[in-house]
DNA sequence: GTCTATACGGCGATAGAC
DNA sequence: GTCTATCGCCGTATAGAC
């Protein structure tokens, strides 16, 4: 079997996640070497097969151990995806709100560009808080969500500044950054350390076409529109 | 427990799927009306919970049926997960290339607006189609990947042309329709028919900020930039 | 703290009557 | 074509020795 191209446009797949991933960097020293190790095996088993798809054994092999001795550093395999969600969660906002200039073209901008560049960086554990935050408990849930609340805060208060002062268009500002962050969170579900871009070549266009959104007033057409007939007779060949 | 609000702002929490939702008009008619009782409540258990946490007796339960009476419709779970998968991104491409005008602008506004229309009026059944094809076989992944592929195509080939005639600005067409698609398709994770926006609305919003990134050159920040230090110090608080 | 061994339950899928 | 019953397997998590 031929490896899975880099670039490649649009994949699920996430083969050999060991290869230049990043997310040992990742964990708290407050755990130990071990445990560290778990987190870090466990993140490339979620990202690869999915949370339900993984088991202990995957898990505690990955680290080089028994599936008992998980056990004794982390009770649960929810426990882990936890605290994996919970690190990129913290981590990536934390990074993404560092720079703080006062123009408002700058700050969205740099945020849009370093959340991207995170994403890309580390997209193998932002993958994982991204997309299996449904086998969270609900209390954990509502943890992460809270995070994930006070990002979107951030986005929303240096747009609502710009909207306010003219720098940017008038838009509905909960929508725009509902899109923005789709963009800046997408990477991860593609992008890989083997391609041609670097995370920061990534944050630039990003960051250019969130700005685009903002500061433009595209041409609406005229013709708007008949609406979409979803009963349509059609049937695809089978 | 309260029921979710309307418009959520994120999340990933599919309560009480069966709501409004419309997978049902979906299926292909030489499916007997069993069958697509079958589609229709693996859709929603796939959604809500996810492929693998879904078992078999979830879903013949759901269309009143055995566990048993699902073979006789389906050989697997998993062939039912392609069948939803199929059918999704066929019918999506199908709804969102039916009109051809000639002005580009017109064009890619056009399709913008289907398909988001498309994945907000569906978006349980599209969430599946999007989510779960890490759970596919490789001979099915790759079936649903062509699909995937084409409408790729769809997007390059109209941006192409306009990039061409100089109705958009010179832009990395890859990377835009990347983006453009990331934008069409983040409703299916929050979409909810019981919030303020129709999928026509949504689909018209979208289809703005499309032409905003195809149409203007953003301001460029003078300061770029000291790239961001994935290694800085600050834990967060535990 | 790690191991081996295992309890216990629930999974996808099948057998065979009707 | 649907049912009841069940097989065989493998999942998470625990017991108890070292």
């Amino acid at each position: 079997m031929a490896k899975r191209q880099p670039g490649a446009f649009d994949t699920w797949e996430l083969d050999a996640p060991q290869l230049q991933d990043r997310s040992a960097e990742l964990w708290d020293h407050s755990y130990g070497p071990v445990a560290r190790r778990l987190l870090t095996s466990a993140t490339r088993c979620y990202a690869s097969k999915g949370f339900q798809a993984t088991t202990t054994r995957d898990i505690s092999g990955g680290a080089g151990l028994s599936p008992a001795a998980m056990y004794v550093h982390f009770p649960s395999k929810e426990a882990i995806l936890f605290e994996i969600a919970r690190t990129a969660h913290v981590k990536a906002l934390d990074d993404m709100r560092s720079p703080a200039q006062d123009d408002l073209v700058e700050r969205i901008w740099h945020i849009v560009y370093r959340h991207v560049a995170w994403n890309a960086r580390y997209h193998v554990a932002a993958r994982v808080a991204q997309y299996e935050l449904a086998n969270l408990t609900p209390e954990n849930y509502a943890s992460i969500r809270e995070i994930r609340r006070e990002t979107n805060r951030v986005y929303r208060s240096i747009v609502a500044d710009g909207v306010e002062d003219g720098v940017f268009v008038p838009i509905d500002i909960k929508r725009v950054v509902r899109g923005i962050i789709a963009l800046a969170v997408d990477p991860v579900r593609w992008y890989r350390h083997s391609g041609t871009d670097s995370p920061e070549d990534l944050g630039e266009f990003y960051a250019g076409l969130a700005l685009a959104m903002l500061t433009s007033t595209p041409p609406v057409p005229a013709s708007r529109t008949e609406p979409s007939d979803p009963t349509q007779a059609g049937e695809p060949a089978r």
